[in-house]
DNA sequence: TTCTTTTATCGTAATATTGCAATATAATAA
DNA sequence: TTATTATATTGCAATATTACGATAAAAGAA
């Protein structure tokens, strides 16, 4: 099948897998640590730096784009990536509170 | 290819990938929500809360497992899912340092 | 022993993801 | 205008993921 059933989940749930997403492969770990680290915005040097196909990064781009984690500007032949700061810390947000859902007490049953 | 270079990338990242995974998938979210809430283990009952098969049930707590961060017991003819505590821990720092590398002060260029 | 319950695994089908070469598009430079 | 440069898109192949029915395995109950 390969066909998630999200509509047996909540709008929380499939939020929180979205957004997971965005970071369950290590090529787009790297672009966005790549654009947090540089600060301002970075373009095509994510191809030199990761090395990866021009076409194959361009796919990871868009997928964070649709995601909305970052946003492209066009900057005369180049394209200027950069957090989208407003979406960024909603993800934090919903991230975090999923991972701090367990407290410390240790409830270590198994 | 379908087939994830990893050799591209550093240990951090490719760790920071394979831990994303854990909850890119609303199942695999709403498993951890019940066995964290439940605090005490879950057994079976995932099955009837969740409204998948039992054998995809079975097939993301193993990936659940294989990533570390729950542990099952075998529990007379039931099995006793519960977080694994130093597993998780270092989820959550790696996790939440991740995100975090992204300070508030606007360099919101695009 | 046989039956029942619970979970795991196998096999398979459908869909998704990853990656890249080739090509298209868009903007500037010459 | 014709290059050149940078990025996006298309098309395709290889692999991964998701889901489930069927079956196996393991433990206790009858």
């Amino acid at each position: 099948m390969g066909l998630t059933k999200s509509e047996k989940f909540s709008a929380e749930q499939n939020q929180i897998a979205t957004l997971a997403k965005a970071f369950a492969h290590p090529a787009r770990v790297a672009i966005l640590q790549q654009i947090v680290k540089s600060n301002t915005c970075i373009c095509g040097d994510l191809v030199d730096e990761i090395g990866l196909a021009q076409a194959t990064i361009s796919q990871h781009l868009r997928e964070l784009k649709n995601i909305g984690l970052i946003k492209g500007n066009i900057e005369g032949t180049s394209v200027c990536y950069c957090i989208d700061e407003e979406n960024w810390n909603n993800m934090k947000s919903v991230i975090s509170n999923f991972i701090e859902q367990k407290n410390n007490n240790s409830s270590d049953c198994c």
